[in-house]
DNA sequence: ATGGGCACCTGGCTGC
DNA sequence: TGCAGCCAGGTGCCCA
């Protein structure tokens, strides 16, 4: 799935079909997502114009007159802008119809994604009140990455992937940004020094730019609303690259499995 | 407060 | 060819 990167491609992708529409119909055809689909959500919404989209953490935001949608992609779901859509394939759970005739239409086949309707401010919804700051806001810096990783003794990859500390980092780009740091995954997130601190919060944001100027990552099923995949694949550094040789120094890239999820390092470049 | 492990689900690939 | 086993962009929740 999506991390940061992929659902900030689908936002802006998205957003310019939506604004300013109104929802015609919302229907569910499977709500058996990894929350079942309030039975009342269709309703709620239909007639609604959608006043915009944007994004938190990873979660897609659905801004309408009364309330906001809140979607997320899970590990494997994916938004599409249809004008004349085919006919609905396996895993086509959600159609958002509009009154242009276009058609958002969400598919998961691991069915771990969500959608909720809140007729609250968003930033207090349960799902989203916790979250931490935003890595490309300004709320995350050098001073606060050092300040939150002193009381921690996990590795500072499963911290940076911990979204009540920062949002947005998923396995993908937590590998990358530890490469790009120069800083081995397993360290003990209070052993990182200042400068070190420093160096991984300017990785995150430099990873993340550059992954959402070219359309994210596409390792499997991930595309973009236009249906596209994206290209930052081709740019990682370590992930997937088991055994084959750093981009960097050349030495064999490691894979070790760290918080049941794997992870990828150069032991060279990285210490 | 912190950390570890599990659960949710489907599909694709590997190796016997 | 068939099937078991393992792995995959996430994250909330329960337990120590």
């Amino acid at each position: 799935m999506p991390e940061l990167p992929e659902v900030e491609t689908t936002c802006r992708g998205i957003a310019p079909h939506l604004a300013g529409r109104r929802i015609t119909r919302l229907v569910v055809h499977d709500s058996r997502l990894r929350w079942p689909v309030d039975a009342d959500l269709p309703a709620s919404v239909s007639g609604q114009r959608v006043l915009g989209v944007s994004r938190r953490a990873k979660y897609l935001l659905i801004a309408l007159e009364r309330g906001t949608l809140i979607l997320h992609l899970g590990m494997s779901g994916s938004l599409r802008v249809l004008h004349s859509p085919p006919p609905r394939r396996l895993h086509d759970h959600l159609d958002i119809e509009l009154d242009d005739g276009g058609l958002l239409r969400f598919n998961d086949p691991r069915r771990f994604g969500s959608l909720h309707f809140t007729a609250g401010p968003p930033a207090d919804h349960r799902l989203l009140a916790e979250l931490g700051p935003e890595p490309l806001d300004s709320e995350f810096t050098p001073e606060y990455l050092y300040r939150i990783t002193r009381s921690r003794r996990v590795a500072i990859k499963q911290l940076l992937m911990n979204s009540h500390l920062v949002v947005g980092v998923g396995n993908i780009y937590a590998s990358e940004a530890l490469f790009l740091a120069g800083i081995r995954p397993g360290r003990m997130a209070r052993g990182l020094k200042r400068e070190e601190a420093s160096r991984l919060v300017e990785a995150v944001r430099e990873v993340l730019s550059m992954a959402i100027r070219v359309g994210g990552t596409t390792l499997r099923d991930y595309v973009g609303a236009d249906g596209n995949p994206g290209y930052f694949r081709q740019k990682l550094f370590v992930y997937e690259r088991a055994g084959l040789p750093c981009r960097r120094c050349g030495s064999p890239v490691r894979h070790r499995t760290q918080g049941q999820r794997s992870t990828y390092f150069c032991p060279v470049c990285q210490r």
